[in-house]
DNA sequence: ATTATTTCGGATAAATTTATCCTATTTAGA
DNA sequence: TCTAAATAGGATAAATTTATCCGAAATAAT
């Protein structure tokens, strides 16, 4: 469904979300250790959700990721998904015809889209504050 | 969602159950043509859909593929998606965690479940004889 | 029998995704 | 100012997926 990348991205935002919620500033090692990451690649991730302004980072001593607390509420899991994987998984071909066309339909289409159409609303209403109280409360968890 | 080779390899399966409906056989190059697919990537997924006996072959001259007209119904589009990518896509966690755990769940685990379980329904709602049967009377098809 | 056609299957290559390594740059604090 | 800690970013490697090539085996028709 997700990528690794895509998979991991969510995760480390999550992390850091929750933290930052406590006004702490998480290192990459710690973030990695957290949700079971390799180190390098999720490095890569992070960078890539910093130039979009996802979550900020501080470099040099002190420094790591952290996003500001009255973003967190309103950071979608949809905007993390765009970001890492694209949009393809909205607007894309179940079967991989070149685009799905209302008016040249692949044989899945009809029931496909339902699908796609329901994902897309479940990423566009889950937000970074929800997941990160949820790990919070011990109702949900990042790793293992 | 699919891999390329589960794309393939639907798109090949209603066009050879399109084709057995009427009692041809089908060549892996007429195959290939008709649903724009790379010939010898689509060989090796078409053997491996006669050894999950998903599909018949039959080598020699005016050999080829095809399905026994009355197995076409009762083929799954979920059977298909089953032999070539498995069937993490009904269990597997959507963040990557090592099990999906109801009791152990992921920060997106309440909602992803929902998507995942009405993917499976529809998988295993739709059969060969009704995509088929689409692409014959020209209401979907199976390239561009 | 011979030939042409076609799937089977093994080996290999190309492309993409995932992962690692190393150096540069930035920054706080001693 | 120097040092340690941390992210940034380029180069590279490993793993997986996608794709190609070629010879073997099977089969129908001549
Ligand atoms: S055309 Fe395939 S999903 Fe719309
Ligand atoms: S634990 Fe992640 S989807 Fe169930």
């Amino acid at each position: 469904m997700f990528s690794k990348a895509c998979e991991y991205g969510i995760k480390a935002s999550i992390y850091i979300a929750l933290n930052s919620y406590d006004g702490n500033r998480v290192s990459l090692k710690e973030i990695a250790k957290e949700i079971d990451s390799p180190e390098a690649f999720t490095a890569k991730i992070l960078q890539a959700l910093v130039r979009d302004k996802i979550i900020n980072s501080v470099k040099g001593a002190y420094g790591g990721f952290e996003i500001p607390k009255e973003a967190i509420a309103s950071i979608k899991l949809s905007q993390i998904v765009n970001s890492i994987d694209g949009d393809s998984i909205y607007h894309g071909c179940g079967l991989g015809l070149n685009v799905c066309d209302e008016n040249h339909p692949c044989p899945v289409h009809d029931q496909f889209k339902t699908i796609r159409n329901e994902l897309k609303i479940m990423l566009e209403s889950t937000n970074l504050e929800q997941m990160a109280l949820d790990i919070k409360s011990g109702a949900s968890f990042l790793k293992i």
